[in-house]
DNA sequence: CGAAGACTTGACGGCGGTCAACATTGGTGG
DNA sequence: CCACCAATGTTGACCGCCGTCAAGTCTTCG
């Protein structure tokens, strides 16, 4: 660890600023004693760096505390899909429950911190709790909605709407954890992650962007985006209709 | 029901011929009795009807027995996504078991049969075992698996990949029923329908056909498709990767 | 037999990919 | 604090894949 970085780390988890997110909402909050018994420690992961991949033994689930991660495959011809987005509270992934490794990489897209967990041992904690098993159920049932909204949207609208969708998208999830401040966020993704998600190329992400900002529906400084006009911004969105709040 | 109309009706679960392949397959042999008697009946829907509109209270759970079916969902500017097809064994869905309304559609896409289950009692029934429940999730896992898979394709590949890939997944999934022989099985989609499932039009995806005859990897007639080349056309779908067997 | 649905064809054009050169940013080490 | 290098963003030219439209044929099924 060089100087001149700050990490957050985390305290104990009925501290936990984004424990109403995690896969452990549902515990009591008596409980949340149990949860910090079960934690096996954190993480520090830098920018850039991979966190997980695809296809290796996973005996740990994880779960991100601070920071921005995100899930993608690479093809054999070079090219890249990123499937999702992680946020602070987001678990890495649900899938390690039932299975000791994932069919996709992760990376670390800002400086992460995560917080890891015994593999079997959440899994039968989690199995000992009819409550904590919907709720696993559930968040499931959240990333398959949101998959289908993500698939729409590449295979149905044009690359200014899947762009406007996919802003407005990561504002809500930050407004739900209250990381909306002025009408602004931060939004640390290069064009490239963009491109990579919506099936563009980073060329035309730029395009794009540029459109929006002229458009004067947003802005981009310093990895933050202010959006002007959130009325033309969800008036592109409503394009794909909507079915739920997707992955929180 | 009009003549001239067969339908190949269930009987006991004990018999049915995809049983293997349902949601229950994990339920100790012995129990497909219970199974049967779980069974709240059986539906029967004709080609090209609605099965369930997207945000209907649905107090049931649906298997599908004979025929194909397809989920999508249709957006304010009509334009159609669909996400998956429906095999016989395939459950429909399984969101069921944790809300009353799913975020999808479904239609018949050839005449259907269908076994019926009671919502709560199924889902009481998978909660009381703990080896459905860990069924229940790997069927959710697979599902997330496809649909990756899915936006990866649509996200990443050209129009000619795509094509061969749908028809690729669809030939290994009716492999696994044995529904496949002499290089031969049913494929009764419409081009619209392939073109709604991978963000095509229906024109383009009549000329990938086209070109995917004249190059000799295969062959339609009769609503069947025949491969001639399956060196070529798994080559192609190479170029997505492999990360599990997807959905079967 | 009639009608609705499905498929084909051809002309045309635009969205967005590709390439390459250049500008800018930001992190790192001296 | 400055210099450097990698990562990132920008621009412009070019063009091809695939969407659009419309007319015509064929298939399916009541």
């Amino acid at each position: 660890m060089k100087a001149g970085h700050h990490f957050d780390l985390p305290g104990h988890c009925a501290d936990c600023p984004v424990r109403e997110l995690t896969l452990y909402s549902a515990a009591r909050f008596a409980n949340s004693d149990e949860i910090y018994r079960l934690r096996r420690g954190t993480r520090q992961v830098r920018a850039r760096q991979k966190i997980y991949i695809e296809g290796r033994e996973l005996q740990q689930v994880m779960t991100l505390y601070n920071g921005w991660a995100f899930c993608y495959r690479v093809l054999p011809g070079g090219t890249r899909q990123i499937f999702s987005f992680l946020l602070p509270g987001d678990t890495m992934s649900l899938g390690a429950l039932v299975s000791n490794q994932l069919p996709y990489s992760v990376d670390a897209l800002t400086d992460c911190v995560l917080c890891l967990f015994d593999r079997q041992e959440i899994s039968s904690y989690v199995e000992s709790d009819v409550a904590l098993v919907r709720n696993a159920w559930q968040q499931c049932q959240h990333h398959q909605i949101a998959m289908q909204q993500h698939l729409t949207q590449v295979g149905r609208c044009a690359a200014y709407e899947r762009v406007a969708f996919l802003v407005m998208e990561i504002a809500d999830r930050l407004a739900s954890r209250g990381m909306v401040q002025d009408n602004s966020f931060p939004f640390p993704l290069r064009h490239s992650h963009v491109a990579d998600a919506l099936g563009l190329t980073h060329v035309h992400v730029g395009r794009v962007f540029r459109e929006l900002e002229q458009g004067e529906v947003l802005c981009r400084r310093d990895r933050m985006i202010e959006v002007l006009d959130w009325g033309r911004a969800r008036e592109v969105q409503a394009q794909s209709g909507s079915a739920g709040s997707a992955v929180m």
